[in-house]
DNA sequence: CCGAATCCCATCGGATACTG
DNA sequence: CAGTATCCGATGGGATTCGG
């Protein structure tokens, strides 16, 4: 069971609260580009172009800034890979693998339910 | 398991795809306020200014444009009940809450490992 | 009073071009 | 290849106002 304000120990853990880190950290997960970059990320380290090519759509200033993000809270790893040309590789943390599992959770759910929902 | 585009039966039933409908109810799912106005809901129908102040920090417009795109697609029922003061209840459909235990997960692992988590 | 439409402004996301 | 810079339209929040 997760904690929250009101009724569990943790009194600031509670993504309801507006003040709450709990919050911030849901606005970045629950984010179309997050849910899909840690998606594609799940089987394995990634490039910057791999994602790209996956996330079909995504510009590459919100890319970046949605792998910066990830990586500054500990999801993402980003590495450095010195060569010609450069390489640079995207890769979920411990961290980042678990919450991947509840965002895949979702898009599955999405994917099985689409005929039923209308719009 | 899902169906993708690539690799599975529904060609046009993946996330990943930009034009597929799947990226679109993704994009609705994945917003931090429909992720938090849909947990909300599973508790029972709520009227609009409970969940307005369950949803810490929202503005009337944001959710009412949040319950409407929801209502649109058919997640939740809008059930308006003639009396003074009126009353508005925000339900789940049986969609709905099928949508709401992905999205509980996804709060739960935030308010479990938040701890863990940098920034 | 409650729900929601309106106006205005700040912020964000997206497309494109360009650089280390 | 992997970003950054720049511009622009879309989106989101706050305050206010309206309607029931």
């Amino acid at each position: 069971m997760a904690a929250t304000c009101v009724t569990g120990k943790h009194d600031q853990h509670d993504v309801y609260a507006a003040q709450c880190p709990c919050r911030a950290m849901l606005d970045l997960l629950a984010n179309k580009w997050s849910a899909l970059a840690i998606g594609a990320m799940e089987r394995g380290p990634q490039r910057f172009g791999e994602l790209r090519r996956v996330l079909q759509g995504v510009s590459p200033k919100v890319l970046t800034q949605t792998l910066r993000r990830l990586e500054e809270v500990g999801l993402v790893e980003r590495t450095v890979i010195p060569a010609v040309p450069l390489h640079v590789e995207y890769e979920l943390t411990e961290l980042g693998r678990g919450a991947a599992r509840p965002l895949r959770s979702l898009r599955e759910w999405v994917e099985d339910n689409i005929d039923a929902l209308e719009g």
